[in-house]
DNA sequence: TGTATTTTTTGATATAGATTAAAGTTTAGG
DNA sequence: CCTAAACTTTAATCTATATCAAAAAATACA
């Protein structure tokens, strides 16, 4: 797993073999079964995980308990509860293993500190950001502008992935529209 | 208006007389009349601004040619098409004047060149990307699990001046309900 | 200052997609 | 394997909010 996060890192900035090591040092394993909890609403998201194997979902819960999935991370992709990790205040965001996972991570404290003693990890926080931001945003402006068939079409296209490992439930809280709802579009698109 | 973007950075970073003397060098003055539009669909953007008086729009546009307003920048706020600023790509973004408007402006060649010849620049974009992703999180979540009423409330407590200072037609398009539901909110909520 | 244009309000109707319900189908653990 | 639980499909109904239409109010400008 830790070859996995080098060839992460390796590929986002150049950092010397000692700083590679200085910074793999402050990552920490962890095993979780399907549907665990990593954040619950109003914790702080103290730690980013990088998965190794399985899948991480974050997602919103509104006031009727139903959930909105805003991020599946698969292996080899970086999650956490952003904007807690950001203010330091409690999350509106929960995370939640979607299948069996193995991960690592590293605690907001030791992510900060690196952002002090490895200069290049400053680099690697900006794009690690602007991916994060261009991702939301996409998201936002899909939900803006797209009807349930338009989303569902788009999925497929462009992240077929996340229909095809995960049940219909996590695809539609995805989407944000109901089983139902993507049930049909399945059987007709 | 060049006290007024003085005061913003030095709000945000420390740095020295000569820095700000060099970072404010590569803001450039504007004006706009009111509806003018500065991006538009496929251009890149290549400019971010800061606002001095007035208010920019930041909106996207569906195919049946309704629009979706995703950030309102009054005085003393940045704004940009980031996602094209980031990506180097062409903007799916519009940026609008919402009033009679005077900014600043600097180039993306510009703003990328302070990264590298002013240290705390780095800071300074690392804190407006934080800003900027947690202000769209913030707005997706609403998207995703508020109704009209719940959204109206949530402006209305948190941003009235949105309410108070724009037309219904550019409010309604910001809480992407139509005029009518806007309407009809104001005079029961 | 009066007329044209734009914005807001109000009412009637339409619709995408939610909800409810129940029958099939798949999956996982004992 | 077998059975309980979880998931998916299908159909009927409901609802929030859009759309359409037209009057009323506000604003701009000639």
């Amino acid at each position: 797993m830790y070859e996995q996060l080098t060839d992460y890192i390796n590929d986002k900035i150049k950092v010397s073999e000692d700083e590679l090591k200085t910074i793999l040092s402050f990552f920490k394993p962890l095993k979780l079964r399907k549907n665990e909890l990593l954040v619950t609403y109003g914790q702080t998201s103290e730690r980013t995980f990088f998965v190794g194997k399985g899948c991480l979902r974050i997602f919103f819960i509104n006031e009727d308990g139903q959930d909105a999935t805003r991020y599946f991370a698969f292996e080899n992709q970086f999650a956490t509860a952003l904007v807690s990790f950001i203010t330091g205040g409690p999350s509106d965001e929960f995370i939640q293993a979607a299948e069996h996972s193995e991960l690592l991570y590293i605690t907001h404290r030791d992510f900060y500190h690196l952002l002090e003693i490895v200069p290049q990890w400053e680099s690697f926080y900006r794009h690690y950001l602007e991916k994060a931001y261009v991702n939301n945003t996409k998201r936002l402006m899909s939900f803006l502008t797209q009807d349930a068939t338009e989303k569902y079409r788009q999925l497929l296209d462009e992240n077929p992935v996340i229909i095809r490992r995960l049940p219909n439930k996590l695809v539609a809280s995805y989407l944000n529209i109901s089983q139902e709802t993507l049930s049909r579009l399945k059987s007709k698109v």
